[in-house]
RNA sequence: CGGGGUGUAGCGCAGCCCGGUUAGCGCGCUUCGUUCGGGACGAAGAGGUCGAGAGUUCAAAUCUCUCCACCCCGACCA
């Protein structure tokens, strides 16, 4: 391809709209243009890197035999309605105005219909059936460039299997193939698995990339690989010590003190003796949540462990339930369920809220004064404490999805009548399993984690281009004559070139190749063409290395392999 | 949906507070010439409903109101 006349619109400076690295670089390197919020076009080389990451998961899927299938983005809103999926999607599924449809935001749906009307016998599973298609999501707010958009490619797979046992084949086939799509694709990624609780469910794993742009935040062990969302990740982190005698409770007069910090300082105590309160609303019943400390309230775990609705009490209800205002509630004399933190566990000598405003109270025995009192995990994990499997410190960052494999069972073949007869004659669901990856964030999280202050760096595999040939001075009839016959050799062998054959300066087109980031430049000037060296520069690594014409294509060959 | 911010040429921005000729600057674009190994130089040009609408005023990019779009934080996220 000759860049003169191919529509890479770069950018020289960063558009004001973007702020995350991957989109900053997408939109300079002329990959992608944002239609509207959420909404990209992508461009001719952004759809190269696109169609190379799709191609790689097209053969690992039928590696596993997945069969590919194209599937109306419309959809008739009767068969959402058998799922009770549009009541369920809410304002996330997109409505068209004129017609019974809906825009599909995943296709269950659609593939447990085509489903239910053929796999009638046992027979005729397991099957592996997947797309890799655009799917829509009224997204309340689009955010980071393609990272999350109304308007994505996706390849999702379903399987359909006649046991459990023979599910858990198909998502360990699945588990394999997403290892290998994201090794080929070079992307340093981990697993949240369920065995650490992700989803609160069995057999589900989150496919994730370590990026500030992430959405989630997570837990991750670096040296045995554990890895949890916040929401629901433990440390090893224990109770603090029980002092060897109870102080009795006294009352003190702290006028003015609101928070944990305050109490600290006002009384020259460590925080670690404070029991900070916190109430909750849970299904209109108030209760009170008690850390150590100044920590917060994990609401994950909180609604987990409660049930129904769960939100924090409103400043009126608080003296209404309290008798005090936020930062004077405690536990003492406290009428109604109270829980605390698995790190207060029976402590005592601790100071906490007088539920009377400007007082609080110390001496406190868990164990002694409030004797109705339950224990929970109810942290937020915090850097630098311990894995709960092997001891070695925890990381918390943000990460981003990328793929997520998970077990379905049966949730849609029973609401969708998708019905099989086993060896006996006897009727039963069919056990589903679905299988996600963001094609667009497969190449957001590339660029996230290759690039430099220059621009993107590409390895072969997903590259736009493998080689990006630059001419220097393209009024010179020698350098002419010796691009063109790099350019068709290469091209000869099916070696993918990017020709930068404009009429422009040489630090414009350096910083231009810079950019785009193809793994090799070949840069043809004119006094290295005098002594017939054509110079080889690898973007990677900025070595660059002299060779003869005739020796270019091994060369490069030996580079790309 | 709540909070904050932005909207002026293709891109990045100044001008707005304190209303007043023909709305500027840098990059990019067109033409000609010079230059040609890290975003060159000179000359001449093209390009604007100042986000939209309404209002105040002799006069609005500038003041007021309404709406829209986009970004960030939060809520939400199969």
């Amino acid at each position: 391809m000759r860049l003169s006349n191919y529509f890479v619109p770069t950018l020289k400076e960063t558009p004001n709209d973007a702020v995350v690295t991957s989109h900053i670089l997408m939109l300079r390197s002329g990959m992608i243009r944002m239609i509207a919020a959420g909404i990209y076009s992508i461009l001719p080389l952004g759809y190269r890197v696109i169609r190379k990451i799709s191609e790689i998961i097209r053969e690992e899927m039928n590696a596993i035999g997945g069969q590919e299938f194209h599937l109306p983005a419309l959809n008739p809103k009767e068969l959402w309605e058998e799922t009770n999926r549009v009541q369920a999607f809410g304002d996330t599924l997109f409505h068209i105005k004129n017609r019974e449809y809906v825009l599909a935001p995943t296709h269950e749906e659609i593939m447990t219909y085509h489903a239910r009307n053929v796999l009638k016998s046992y027979k005729d599973m397991p099957q592996i059936w997947y797309q890799i298609q655009t799917k829509f999501r009224n997204e309340p707010r689009p955010r980071s460039g393609v990272i999350r958009g109304r308007q994505f490619l996706m390849k999702d797979s379903y399987t359909f299997d006649t046991t459990w046992e023979n599910l858990d084949i198909s998502y360990n086939l699945h588990d394999k193939a997403y290892r290998k799509i994201f090794d080929r694709c070079g992307l340093n990624y981990f697993v949240v698995g369920a065995s650490s609780g992700a989803m609160g469910g069995t057999g589900s794993e989150e496919f994730m990339v370590k990026s500030d742009a992430g959405e989630d935040t997570v837990a991750y062990c670096n040296s045995c690989g554990y890895a949890a969302n916040v929401e629901v990740a433990v440390s090893n982190l224990q109770a603090g010590k029980r002092d060897d005698s109870s102080k009795n409770i006294y009352e003190i007069h702290t006028p003015g003190v609101k928070s944990i910090d305050e109490l600290c300082e006002f009384l020259k105590i460590d925080e670690t003796a404070c029991a900070k309160s916190r109430i909750y609303i849970n299904d209109s019943r108030p209760v009170l949540i008690l850390m150590l400390g100044n920590e917060e309230v994990n609401e994950s775990k909180l609604e987990k462990l409660l049930g129904g609705s769960v939100r924090p009490g409103h400043p009126d209800e608080l003296k209404e339930i309290s008798g005090a205002d936020a930062g004077s509630i405690g536990p003492v004399g406290f009428n109604g369920r109270i829980i605390a933190d698995n790190r207060l566990k029976n402590l005592n000598n601790l100071f906490s809220g007088a539920n009377k405003n400007d007082y609080h109270i110390g001496g406190i025995d868990l164990m002694r004064d409030v004797p109705q009192i339950e224990y929970a995990d109810l942290r937020i994990v915090q850097s630098g404490e311990e894995c709960v499997k092997c001891n070695s410190k925890l990381e918390v960052f943000s990460a981003i999805e990328l793929g997520h494999i998970f077990k379905l069972g049966t949730k849609y073949s029973e609401s969708m009548r998708a019905f099989f007869l086993d060896e006996k004659g006897e009727e039963h669901p069919i056990i589903m399993g679905s299988y996600g990856i963001g094609v667009e964030r497969v190449m957001a999280c590339f660029i996230e984690q290759h690039h430099d202050e220059k621009g993107i760096i590409w390895d072969k595999t997903l590259a736009p281009f493998k080689v990006h040939l630059v001419g220097l001075n393209m009024k010179n009839a020698d350098v002419i004559n010796t691009c063109e016959s790099i350019y068709n050799e290469l091209n000869e062998n099916n070696i993918d070139v990017l020709f930068d054959d404009r009429e422009a300066q040489a630090g414009f087109k350096f910083n231009d190749a810079d950019l785009l980031g193809m793994p090799i430049q070949v840069i043809v000037g004119e006094k290295k063409l005098k002594s017939g060296m054509i110079e080889l520069k690898i973007r990677k690594t900025g070595e660059r290395t002299d060779v003869p014409l005739n020796e270019l294509k091994k060369a490069i060959e030996k580079e790309i392999g």
